[in-house]
DNA sequence: TTAAGGTCTGACAGCGCTGTCAGAGTCAAG
DNA sequence: CTTGACTCTGACAGCGCTGTCAGACCTTAA
């Protein structure tokens, strides 16, 4: 399929998929005359990436285990990969989460401070 | 004082404070040659800065309010203006920590389902 | 054949800082 | 006076996307 209708049956801009394609994440083949001709596992693909990056991952990272995202499978492969990334990026969110903890807890006192009035 | 002094007393790097001026929320004084020529108060002022900031605080935001954290007092003048966005800025701080509980979600949820082996 | 609509590449912009580098003037101590 | 430390301005870079625009080609249906 072309890029449009990929596009629509994923909800990803087109501008995104030539992104992801950029940052090698897909490799659609092409037509003669240059246009993206995805295979419908793309499909799938790219659902797994908008997944991840709802997980707060950078495309980059989900690079990373990429084979295990295209794997053909139902389900991810066993991928020791991913499990580590997983984990690790379970932590960057938990580190966030303390952070803004933080923060909110500097603007609750400020109001008081202030008098919430 | 100069530029150098304000950054070691404050910790706020050189670059910073300039960059504070570009946005409007510190203006020193010039010495006839061009250097700037903070007041001491404006240590007070970058305190505050670097709290608000700590909040999660953008810096434009707090240029909203500024005229009540250059406030000479020994803590913010009263400032309808400083309640709102304290409130909205606590509002985006957990808007954002709901995002990060979902992102974690996801990510434990693909962690469980590869097998957390 | 023509026109509309899809696609291509490449590049600029913006978010909010933050570091760094260049080229030049200034200041203070020896 | 010389030298080293400090300051000045302006600009480029990077993070991670995401939209948009330009100029040009392709495709398809009327």
């Amino acid at each position: 399929m072309k890029i449009g209708e990929l596009s629509k049956r994923t909800g990803v801009s087109i501008r995104m998929l030539r992104y992801y394609e950029a940052e090698g994440l897909l490799k659609p083949e092409r037509t003669e005359s240059g246009y993206r001709d995805y295979d419908t596992t793309e499909l799938r693909t790219v659902e797994r990436i908008k997944l991840l990056g709802a997980g707060g991952m950078t495309l980059s990272t989900i690079l990373q285990f990429l084979a295990c995202v295209r794997g053909e499978g139902p389900i991810f492969e066993p991928c020791d990969e991913l499990r580590v990334t997983l984990r690790q990026q379970i932590r960057l969110v938990e580190e966030r989460t303390e952070k803004l903890a933080q923060n909110r807890q500097v603007l609750t006192s400020f109001l008081a401070e202030i008098g919430e009035a």
